[in-house]
DNA sequence: TGTTAGCACTCTCACTCGTTGAGTGCTAAC
DNA sequence: GTTAGCACTCAACGAGTGAGAGTGCTAACA
């Protein structure tokens, strides 16, 4: 019998068992579902509809004598049905969370990841979107005590970074204020890059001393390097700890160590651009993390730039909660960072 | 026979036990000894020793057929010796690897705590000692694009925070120049609390406007609350799953939790201002650390701020390699502090 | 034709029970 | 004081066993 179609019933009955496994994390037999979902059929019925939704590569069974497993190919057709009807609520326990502490751009990011893997209980990344050709629109001198001085560079997309420089002791704030003035008139509008070229030309001319120069340049650089690769922060990653598919210590180490392979993990997040994505298992392409999914949301950043946020979990996850909070804190990235 | 005095031999016995469990996890035999220590003696005479050294509570038994294990008392020796000719040599490599990356203030801690981390392997904390009675030295708007300003406050102790505010759109540079010089003027050497005060009182006076006044006090209130209290780094906190101590998830997961409760682990740092300090298993005082021990080490901030780093670990701990790794960290702490 | 009851079968899990090996304590001899 | 030898103990390992969960298949029923 060439069962090809899967008809409504053998979805619902596909359904309830991957519900049944994501809570319970255990081989789920007939005589379940017949009991807690399906009650108006017998296990017997249950039975023959697993039996050729196995064949059909929905489920797997361990062992002849267990109950079945979703199968990658399940999560695949469970997700894809979550994510036609997704709603795009906001949440306001997102947005509240970000409401306490978020001093800098850097802030930002550790928060929205300690805010996702609060919420879901999983591992969280959040990956910032390189930003290329930032150009400087203030650069500033602060007085700080015993002949030092705060450098802060503000970009046009607002960006800021700052670093201590050793300055003459007899700059008092005007004297600083005046070089912060010329220098920002040399410099405004200036690629980070063209700012490096050009300290190396034409550092006389702007009267100001060679440590403060530097110290531009040097900032400069730094920022550059950091503003032109995507970063990653991760959250809550020892949250894995509370499954019981990590119960064996050598993998949760793996999975640890993974973690730590940032650029992998970049790959995986960068690569989408569509508004939710989920890769379960082999489908994240990391042998590392073959018995997780990861599922990602992008957020906007500005008009063209897209950042993503995401959960890192064992494949059996609650896809639906996973969604709607990554979808909540996502929104509340995008209008943070849209300012 | 009241064998109260613990001889040479019996301390060479001792410290060869103690070496070969830190190294093994195991306990150790009496056959052990005589082959890889104690290659004079036979494996009985060891026996004899050790159960003298167990009768004396320098050794434990986990059952009447394994090995011996060293007692919270033996490592109490074996700490006290090694603390006696504790080198203070300072580390290159510490140097080294905070030269990379340090921003900021907080950037110091975080960098320390992944340096002592990994260079004993094990779970780092960093504490960082509480700053009362801060006093502003400089205040200062920087433009921003869009009708946004960067708050910068400097303190006279070189801490610097800042924050985002929004600003009339037609004040430029140099307007936002004479705010801040104002602001600086009526500001300076008050400590953090009377700026918070006297926004109430006089906002009117100082010629800012509102919302720069309120972001001012908002940021005062901010920096205070950080500084006020000690704050603690931790680093390296998944290091426990290398270590067979920790290869059952749940006291994987206990540890990792009683880090989470900083305000406890504070006070174990806190408590001390020796330059060295070991406290084992039980004598932390916390359940949750039971078999752990807590190496730490004060570093001197300014004249008379003492903060600490330390080493959290499985009682069986290379003590004197953990020892040198935190001196070396504690003494470039404080020659980066000290500027 | 779809559903169900019944039954034989399979496989894991938990438990028991020898066996093995590491390590001790004690005694007697050097 | 040191050592060899021996009896003893106990954890760890493996094999064997029974219970329980779950399946597939067949036959009967609606």
């Amino acid at each position: 019998m060439a069962v090809h179609p899967i008809d409504a019933r053998k979805e619902r009955i596909l359904h309830a068992i991957i519900d049944d496994y994501i809570q319970t994390a255990m081989p789920v037999g007939s005589r379940t579902i017949s009991r807690k979902y399906e009650t108006s059929l017998s296990s017997a019925t249950i039975r023959n509809e697993m039996s050729d939704l196995e064949e059909l590569g929905y489920l797997a069974q361990p062992h002849v004598s267990a109950g079945r497993v979703p199968s990658v190919k399940a999560y695949r057709l469970y997700v894809d049905d979550l994510l036609e009807d997704q709603p795009p609520r906001p949440d306001a326990r997102a947005r509240e969370f970000f409401s306490r502490r978020v001093r800098q751009m850097e802030d930002v990011f550790t928060t929205a990841a300690q805010a996702i893997s609060e919420f879901t209980r999983y591992t969280a990344v959040v990956m910032m979107p390189k930003q290329t050709e930032l150009r400087v629109s203030t650069l500033q001198l602060v007085p700080m005590p015993r002949g030092a001085a705060l450098l802060v560079i503000v970009t046009d997309t607002g960006a800021i970074r700052d670093t201590v420089i050793r300055v003459s002791e007899n700059l008092d704030g005007d004297a600083l204020y005046a070089i912060s003035r010329t220098l920002t008139e040399h410099l405004a509008g200036r690629t980070l890059q063209e700012v490096q070229e050009m300290l190396g030309a034409y550092s006389r001319q702007m009267g100001g001393d060679a440590q403060v120069l530097q110290g531009i340049a040097d900032l400069a650089a730094q920022m550059e390097r950091q503003s032109a690769t995507d970063t990653l922060t991760v959250g809550g990653s020892h949250n894995i700890l509370n499954y019981p598919e990590y119960s064996d210590v050598e993998k949760a180490r793996a999975f640890l160590s993974a973690l730590e392979e940032k650029e992998k993990l970049m790959a995986l997040l960068a690569e989408n651009r569509r508004p939710f994505a989920v890769r379960i298992g082999p489908e994240t392409g990391l042998p590392e993390m073959a018995d997780c999914s990861v599922v990602t949301a992008s957020y906007q950043v500005g008009v063209d730039h897209h950042g993503a946020v995401g959960v890192i979990g064992p494949t059996r996850m609650p896809y639906g909660q996973v969604l709607s909070a990554l979808s909540a804190v996502g929104q509340v990235l995008t209008e943070m960072l849209g300012e």
